[in-house]
DNA sequence: GTGGTCTAGACCACT
DNA sequence: GTGGTCTAGACCACC
């Protein structure tokens, strides 16, 4: 598993896990059942502390997203892309809704907008 | 001046004071030379500490939309809407690319972001 | 506030802070707004772990039965009595059965199950 | 012999094993002296590793249900009905009395929580 | 002052 | 080996 840890971005490394665990699940690179690493052995792969790996994966349990079995180890939880992609979805819809108010509030117009929005399409 | 609080959003207040100003700014009801409440009359208003509005009148004149003279008060600087119209409009560019971005992240696309911006833009 | 810490407990310590604050809310000893105290303050108090203390506060935030603030502090949520009286019924409910269940496996017959839960209605 | 291990429960596999071999004595589906299967067999049937099942033996043993022979095997011991029926009357009367503690603590009243048993005592 | 995050160890129970 | 809990420090941002 690929995780790449930020230490200078603001988001705090537990949420970075987090999130990239997330999208490893969308996209298919993890799938149900699936092992995580265990606590520690990611917590020595990417050089930080165990208890900030384990935060992590309590994240991810408290969402229904990774099913921890004592002594075991982690593992991925069974049909939860459906609730996935609800979130993300919303997430989106949340981001997009965001900007555009903020367009608004600067004065852009529609159209201003609308353009903005393509040149970013293209772009991105 | 109208500057509204609120103690349980999570983005910390004084970076609620220093947008709310902005947006007036951008608006005209803030104009040029005009001056801001004092910071302990702001923070009395508010019922904030008064630490808080001296960090957010500091955030205001270390982008340089406000200038403070010693002994005087706080004063909307000159000229800073073409200024303010650019770091506008690159948030807006930013959240809309963040939001595109994630979009792509969960695997959408492009017709349906087109169509979900569409949405937001006749709901918002 | 009065806490009791049993370390000898097999019950973990920040369990035991999550459950005897829920027990004061539903006593109505801790009332709605008011301020628990703060994270180092209750661990110097209990002569335990900051982190042990903020890991409980953590749990009771995530059951919506606490609000924190940064830079403020924790206070009790408004309106959860209904929650938690729901809760805490489902809990009575789930441990009365399984001492039902326990009985029945071991061959009690409904007579002593009965005889023996009212002497401890006594009793207790 | 037939034990049913439930991998999601929050009970540790050795006590699960433990608690459904007391069960099959005190039901005389175990009776005095019979051979419980080695160590090595019941692990490979239920697919667990051997120290778990060497485990409940251990606790079986140790609470004197069970004989273990060097070189033979393991047997159930002589005698230990009554034992066991004493020590499951304290197990279901600490279950009791734990639900009572607890409906008390909530506030219910003696009314609610002899009508409450009622139902339990009829759904169960 | 407050909470939010992180570290580098430790001991325990379960597999 | 695994996760679950705890300690005693640290630095940061916010009030």
């Amino acid at each position: 598993m690929k995780i790449m840890i930020y230490h200078s971005s603001m988001q705090p490394i537990y949420e970075q896990i987090v999130e990239q665990i997330k999208i490893q699940v969308m996209h298919g690179e993890l799938k149900c059942g699936e092992a995580l690493p265990s606590v520690r052995a990611l917590a020595r792969e990417l050089k930080i502390s165990a208890l900030t790996v384990k935060k992590a994966y309590d994240c991810l349990e408290q969402d229904g997203f990774v099913l921890t079995v004592h002594g075991k180890g982690s593992f991925i939880a069974e049909g939860n892309r459906e609730l996935l992609e609800e979130e993300w979805k919303k997430e989106v819809e949340k981001a997009l809704a965001k900007a555009v108010e903020q367009g608004r509030n600067y004065g852009m117009t529609d159209a201003q907008l609308r353009e903005l929005f393509e040149i970013i399409m293209e772009e991105v």
